[in-house]
DNA sequence: ACCTATTAATAATT
DNA sequence: TAATTATTAATAGGT
């Protein structure tokens, strides 16, 4: 698969093998990385270049697959002096590893793979507790919602209230401030008409729509709710 | 680099997945012997199939391989204590335990249970994997109900040929026994009136409704199909 | 590193 | 399970 044909024998032009070494290297991980994919394989591979240097691939944990290999090694050729403990947690692993398998087998079906071998009967079973179990977390999911919008509702009611009480305080600071200007007017209008009147009273020039009220209710409605600040100060000012 | 063009992804199919395991299986392995004596590389693989079959490969030594690997691996990360096979093998069984664990979490999240704990964008994630779930199983189930409706058109179709059949001959039978009728009577007329019309070509009196005809050709049917018997005959005898 | 003619691997099919 | 074959993927040699 290239230029030309080769023989499968050791590349003897130094540069050529170091090339060639690194490309089918990358090609031969490749694959194993593939065949675990593909075949839900355990694959442990380890390369040692001519110069000494470590390259290795797996698709699980490799001192894993390496206590795996001894162990089915030793199966093959039964070794007399295994400890006792020794072969107790392989026992615990080897049983845990069913388990797992069994497990993983189920929730494949239960994830919709590995149909095949299923027959209409079984396929009808899984069908009812899929839809069981997608009633149950619809129901959950329902309950949470309305929990959140009920917590919204609650806030914004909250928030209204706000809304109505700074609306409330705004409307009787404009009277008030009505009420000034319009003393003030006539004192202007009695006395002699030159300053005191824009200094101590001038409501109209301090009240502006971007610098928040100080007004001791909205702190402490927002000190124990902490909750939404935007649009609540400018709703109220638009209000008045 | 086959028929068609695969993704690297879980090959869903038991039997497909077993077939390429096999075939890639054996070319991984041989690649990696390709390696080894191309580049003069040590090169040490080891695959375990899901089912739990082992298949290796190693140009030198394996056991020389592993421990090469281990060293190598300890350079780069120097352990503090080398570790006992007891506790390597619990950690193996806490590892698995602990997969084992995740597994049938997740599994209970899929069978609607344990939902308490997950968020709504959970819950919906979950609720979409098992809807799709749910899809595939219908599907497959589908395509099942399908097939036996199918398999079912076709032996009615049969069946019905069969009766096509039978009420094609009980027409020819009814034709003769009327011709043989009339013979009968025409000879009653020319000779004596007095016996021999009722005896051997009294077909008006054997055939009835409820005993099924034995013609051979409903019964060879039979023998090959042994399909469905009921209302057939009736629907044959109706029809006539 | 990149390119590409060629060989090798392999997916689908029988 | 084992061939066959149409395609894709890997890669040898060259830049």
């Amino acid at each position: 698969m290239g230029r030309g044909k080769i023989v499968i024998r050791r590349i003897d032009n130094s540069t050529n093998r170091q090339v060639t070494f690194s490309k089918r290297r990358s090609g031969l991980l490749k694959k194993a990385k593939e065949l675990s994919i593909l075949c839900d394989a355990e694959v442990g591979l380890v390369v040692f270049s001519s110069t000494g240097r470590l390259y290795d691939f797996c698709n699980t944990n490799m001192k894993a697959v390496i206590d795996r290999y001894t162990r089915a090694k030793e199966e093959q050729q039964p070794v007399v002096n295994a400890t006792s403990e020794i072969k107790l947690w392989q026992r615990e692993a080897a049983s845990l590893r069913q388990q797992l398998h069994n497990l993983q087998e189920s929730h494949k079906q239960l994830m919709g793979e590995e149909l095949s071998g299923l027959g209409v009967t079984d396929l009808q079973g899984l069908e009812n507790r899929l839809e069981m179990s997608l009633r149950s977390i619809k129901t959950r999911k329902d309950h949470l919602l309305r929990g959140e919008i009920e917590e919204l509702h609650r806030k914004g009611s909250l928030i209204h209230q706000e809304n109505m009480e700074l609306y409330r305080r705004v409307n009787v600071m404009t009277q008030q401030k009505v009420e000034l200007c319009r003393q003030s007017c006539e004192a202007r209008g009695a006395m002699d008409a030159t300053k005191s009147c824009t200094t101590p009273y001038n409501f109209c020039i301090v009240q502006d729509a971007n610098t928040p009220a100080d007004l001791e209710l909205s702190r402490s409605q927002e000190k124990e709710g902490e909750h939404i600040k935007t649009g609540a100060p400018e709703l109220g000012f638009q209000l008045s």
